[in-house]
DNA sequence: CGTCTTTGACCTGCGC
DNA sequence: GCGCAGGTCAAAGACG
């Protein structure tokens, strides 16, 4: 039987325990129709009821999901109270780094001496973290992932810094090339720049930023006359936005145009507090947007991959 | 002519 | 010590 069939193994089941009505077409009929209208309801109602599940599921997820970013603004304004406290128990001591630090600076920007400044941090020349051990540098790695035209085989991945390609390199793991960039803005900004198509997809570009840029970012100026109104109610001492050392614009432009979005369409002032809190200390820290944009690369890359 | 890109050669770290 | 792979240098060419 047709109807049989369409309606599954229960009902089939159902059918198998009555043989007595075999020869009794009419009420086998009627039973049929009955269990024909009986199951369709049944397959509704566990369709309805997997759905309220669901639902359910989502909510519940979405209700953890807000506790958890309410949890991480409640941290994040306990640390930056502690940080507060540390930076104002602490100001001499950092004044007198940051006065060792600038004169160090001034000193290898204006007589273009190398090799005074072997101590100091990632700011230093290019000479300098040529002729220092490997080991001893310890710089500050991001990716970001960037999605580029197949067809397009410049390797260029426009973040606003200025830089100047010095090599090129197939690597063993990937039959695209990697390009290797310096930040040629700044002669004493050694920042560098890896990048490289994936080899799981060439639409995407992964952009390896080591260090930390000591100088302005070129486009700056602009992008803070943009966002400077929302940035500087957010803004804290020691963020991206004020310091302007951040090694990542492109996720900074991403940041702050999502910002904008996000302000515009979010008019209640907790909402908009949260965000500028979240977006104050996600510009703040370059590794956790790399995270993040790594995170969300993945993800768009697992999704176009089924 | 100055700047930028390309590309082969060279250097360095690491595993065997 | 050797080979391999990644990273860097620097000469040559392209381009505005």
């Amino acid at each position: 039987m047709e109807s049989t069939n369409m309606l599954g193994t229960c009902l089939d089941f159902d059918l198998n325990i009555n043989p007595i009505h075999q020869n009794d077409e009419t009420s086998e009929r009627e039973l049929e129709e009955d269990h024909s209208v009986d199951e369709e309801a049944k397959v509704s109602d566990e369709k309805q009821k997997v759905l309220v599940e669901e639902l359910n599921r989502v909510s519940d997820e979405n209700k953890k999901l807000a506790g958890m970013l309410t949890m991480m603004c409640e941290k994040y304004n306990a640390l930056q109270n502690l940080l507060m406290d540390l930076k104002s128990k602490r100001p001499e001591k950092e004044a007198d780094v940051m006065l060792v630090r600038k004169r160090k600076f001034n000193f290898d920007d204006n007589n273009n001496v190398v090799g005074l400044d072997q101590n100091n941090d990632s700011s230093s020349s290019d000479e300098d973290s040529c002729k220092m051990p490997k080991q001893s540098i310890k710089k500050k790695v991001s990716r970001v992932f960037v999605r580029a035209d197949k067809s397009d085989k410049t390797l260029i991945v426009k973040d606003g810094y200025q830089w100047r390609k010095y090599g090129q390199k197939v690597t063993k793991d990937n039959p695209s090339p990697r390009a290797y960039f310096k930040c040629s803005f700044a002669p004493s900004c050694s920042v560098k720049k890896k990048v490289q198509r994936s080899a799981e997809d060439p639409s995407v570009v992964i952009a390896t930023y080591e260090g930390k840029h000591n100088h302005l970012n070129p486009s700056q100026s602009k992008i803070s006359l943009v966002t400077s109104p929302l940035l500087k109610t957010s803004s804290s001492p020691g963020s991206v936005c004020t310091n302007s050392s951040g090694s990542n614009l492109t996720l900074n432009k991403i940041e702050n145009d999502s910002i904008k979005h996000v302000q515009e369409f979010q008019a209640p002032p907790m909402q908009r507090v949260l965000v500028e809190r979240m977006a104050s200390s996600l510009t703040s820290d370059p590794s956790f947007t790399a995270e993040i944009a790594a995170a969300i690369s993945g993800r768009i890359l697992d999704q176009t991959r089924v």
